[in-house]
DNA sequence: GATGAATGAGAATTCATTCAT
DNA sequence: AATGAATGAATTCTCATTCAT
């Protein structure tokens, strides 16, 4: 990949993330990216494509970050991990997970690849511990980590995160 | 309000939602709710002005479930009631609140009147009860619901939702 | 005509002569003539018809004015009264030169209906006098005219006038 | 500037000047520009800032005839020259002198940058000729010139401009 | 006579995409 | 690989006009 090529993808999620993919014209993506706006369409074939490769490198970070957590050898530890996940990520990784759940609530572009994994893990975890249903108990875990998420994503600093952890750590 | 401006403010919703506002052009919604495409402009002033209708409609009704839980006198029978708010929806206004939802995750709308009413009551039941810091386990109650919300707004059926709410109750 | 019909005929007059025929919506008429959008229809069948009538009213005026010049027998005299014309209007009557002197410029609406009758005054006099070549006489006063009038329209009570008028009686 | 730009000016120039601005459809000048309608508003912005690329064209334009006049010596020659201006036009050039007069009439578009200059150059030639009030002397004397540009750009070849013109040279 | 809801044609503008260079 | 001029299909929005009441 060219340095054009991910100052492309760099700009297209900050936009995407924080106004939408449809609010967001391809010029403006050329113009913050510093390239010409055939570019886009050169290394990308048109928009559709371009959000495509972002939501295509989300899913491998994701990935990575799952296959660590799988190494876990005690199911209990496992299932915290997971948990914990969005309390553990950086701000820098904040505009890919924005733009994956404001996806979500898109018939169009919604698409369960980036959670299925995390259940499956969770439902493997689960069925270790003897859970009598488990998949239920999946069910039930993300949405915890979807409502941590989202307000750890959309207050940022201003909510205080070690409580909220504090509290979830406490809970389960 | 006439029976076209209902009408236009149905199917503008119907289409926000499961679409996104950005990515429904004005010619489908007159189309879909059987008017001209003129008649939204001469009644809402512009698109954006379609959606403020809207949202103005979802705090208006929020405000009113919000005003029947805060007469509920015990502050714990109180907070329970707020979190069990996303189980307690009609599938008919399922729509309403995933627009809500949605429009969280865009700047140019995102808007805190929806979620500050609810964070106010959840407070001072918290204080009644002498919590140490009310704000922050508010949040925490807050994420929660968020969670519940999204999984019950976008798996709708295929989630058990007894079972969550059930699985809730016993946590919590 | 009713007290509506001769508002309608002012806010029309007011805003053509400020704006320009196509630059004003006929709802703002309406709305600046306290009226209905559907009644300028009712009365005047079109837009270009409201034009007409204010336009018909103003040759009417004219046509009035020109008729008492007319009676002045010193044909000297005669042409100075037209000359002077330009400095002769009311305030309340500039509205509708403006929008007379704008019209000129609009192939569409132009129309020579309110030079014709002055100049035929001014022919008729120059004739009187013996004048050579009496028409092209004449369309060099018209300049004058022409020139004076749009200065002192455009103008307003920025211009001097009375020195415009004395230079004038100097320099004829 | 592209050929296509050009084409697009000469137009709506073209189109402006003898309809109107607001008369005139920027779908009309794309077609007689055998360009795309898109076109116009990625080179000029909207359909103002074209009639600003004109007006500011029409501005360059003047400016040069202008700083010819300024070098004549004699003061009394070069306010001839100023009066003579009307005469003197090309008529290539009337499109934009008819829009430029024309505009003069519409508050919205008004802008008095194209006589300022004109009225300077009066103005200083007045002064070195010892005028009492030369302010009021300039304007009587653009006066004059409004009255004759707006009879040549709008009867054209009807009128006969060398007797106009003698008659101007006699008469001042 | 008067209203104002409604329409439909068209106007300005946007934007993804193509293409010659 | 990269540019940027150009396109054309949509999209938002305007506005003269009609019509039921």
């Amino acid at each position: 990949m060219t340095e054009k090529q991910i100052s492309i993808l760099e700009s297209a999620l900050e936009l995407f993330s924080s106004k939408g993919f449809d609010a967001v014209p391809t010029s403006l993506i050329a113009k913050q990216a510093g390239v010409s706006e055939g570019l886009i369409f050169r290394h990308f074939k048109n928009k559709q494509g371009l959000l495509n490769a972002i939501v295509q490198m989300g899913k491998e970070k994701i990935a990575f970050k799952i296959q660590l957590i799988t190494e876990i050898v005690d199911p209990q530890k496992r299932i915290q991990a997971i948990m914990e996940i969005p309390f553990s990520l950086e701000t820098d990784q904040y505009p890919l997970w924005r733009l994956i759940y404001s996806l979500k609530w898109q018939q169009e572009y919604s698409d369960d690849e980036f959670s299925r994994p995390i259940k499956e893990v969770l439902v493997n975890s689960l069925n270790e511990l003897k859970y009598f249903d488990a998949d239920a108990e999946a069910d039930l875990i993300m949405s915890y980590m979807d409502g941590f998420a989202s307000t750890i994503l959309l207050k940022g600093e201003v909510v205080n995160k070690d409580k909220l952890l504090h509290a979830l750590r406490k809970k389960y």
